[in-house]
DNA sequence: AAGACGGGGCC
DNA sequence: GGCCCAGTCTT
């Protein structure tokens, strides 16, 4: 079936091609100064929808923090979430340190090197047990990601919806074969790396690219039209009244999320669903639903806060309790001095900064 | 097959 | 505002 497209492919010559580009420009990255399939497989978790200037700090940190599996084992998913906190899709970290601990006790430790053992492990979906298995343990498995797609599309001409699973499977088919069996560690990467510096998604480098001669979409001049990819639908938007609650101690109230869904198990600010409860309502759904009554202060402003899949409309209030204790182990009075050491989303840090310019306001 | 699941950077 | 990013899991 592979057969067609790769028929008239010159697939030694491209892959020498490719290889030398790939040694003589290769990006240093963290993950890349050693062959320790513990750290290529964070930095696999770390990196799915997530751009590598993004990634290397946390990898550096957590790696620090978390030097082999062992330590990720043994540590608090609380502390894990805390270093992966502003990185988002929580539930990888969380999916990570399960891995981790099912590796340590099934495993003796030693990251598996079957693709069946590899691939049950939670988090571990077709891309990642690719890219672990070529970049760790060197075998020919196709890693296929939105890079590798983006360039086979434009080289070979693939025109289905990269939107599609189908799609994926027979990229998959195709790297199979063309994948270098002498070193699919760089090949991988070597597409990848491609993909993000010179095959890029809007006006690629394609003056610069070492397979330029190879490419179909550059011959007919439609680089710029691939791959094709059907459109995200729009996000629905939620409104919500959020509430910092200080007591006279200078605590403010938070809690915590579920554990599963939407930001499970980081901590926020009470966040009421004001379309349904209704201003006039507030106080009262407060004291129900966290066991605190409150006196609104002011609004101290509005945020608006995008997510993949939805949009959150946020409008802040401070507000004023008497109270000291509340007896729940989710929702907690924490001194505003001590609130950093919670895992929390980017939408709720930004509120700190109303409660530090409030400290101003009260100093001055 | 379609949704849920974060956040940042680019145009 | 929309698109993309070294995707996976659930429904």
């Amino acid at each position: 079936m592979t057969n067609q497209i790769l028929k008239n492919f010159n697939k030694l010559q491209f892959e020498h091609d490719l290889l030398h580009w790939y040694a003589e420009s290769k990006r240093d990255l963290p993950w890349r100064s050693e062959n320790d399939p513990y750290k290529i497989w964070v930095s696999e978790i770390m990196l799915q929808q997530t751009k590598v200037d993004t990634v290397i700090p946390y990898f550096n940190h957590f790696i620090e923090k978390y030097p082999s599996v062992y330590e990720l084992a043994a540590a608090e998913q609380q502390d894990v979430l805390k270093a992966w906190e502003g990185l988002g899709y929580y539930s990888r970290a969380r999916n990570l340190q399960n891995a981790v601990r099912e590796v340590v006790e099934e495993y003796g430790g030693k990251v598996p090197s079957t693709p069946k053992e590899l691939g049950s492990l939670k988090g571990i979906g077709p891309y990642t047990k690719g890219a672990i298995l070529s970049i760790a343990f060197n075998q020919p498995e196709p890693a296929v990601d939105g890079n590798v797609m983006r360039v086979f599309s434009r080289v070979l001409k693939i025109e289905e919806d990269i939107a599609q699973q189908s799609t994926k499977k027979l990229f998959e088919d195709y790297v199979r074969e063309l994948i270098s069996k002498e070193d699919p560690s760089s090949f991988n990467q070597a597409i990848m790396d491609l993909g993000a510096t010179i095959c890029t998604p809007k006006s690629p480098g394609c003056m610069l690219c070492p397979v330029q001669a190879y490419c179909r979409a550059f011959a007919e001049g439609i680089q710029d039209e691939l791959p094709i990819k059907k459109k995200a639908k729009k996000q629905k938007s939620l409104s919500y009244v959020v509430l910092l609650i200080e007591n006279k101690n200078g605590d403010f109230v938070i809690e915590k999320r579920l554990e599963n869904g939407l930001l499970a198990n980081l901590w926020q600010f009470p966040m009421v669903p004001i379309e349904e409860i209704g201003m006039d309502h507030l106080v009262n759904w407060i004291y129900s639903e966290y066991g605190v009554h409150i006196h609104l202060r002011k609004k101290v402003g509005n945020l608006k806060h995008v997510f993949s899949h939805l949009i959150w409309k946020l409008e802040i209030f401070e507000a004023k309790t008497t109270q000291t204790e509340i007896h729940d182990d989710r929702i907690i009075f924490v001194h505003r001095d001590d609130i950093t050491k919670y895992p929390f989303p980017v939408s709720h840090q930004k509120m700190l900064q109303y409660i530090n310019s409030s400290i101003e306001e009260d100093t001055v």
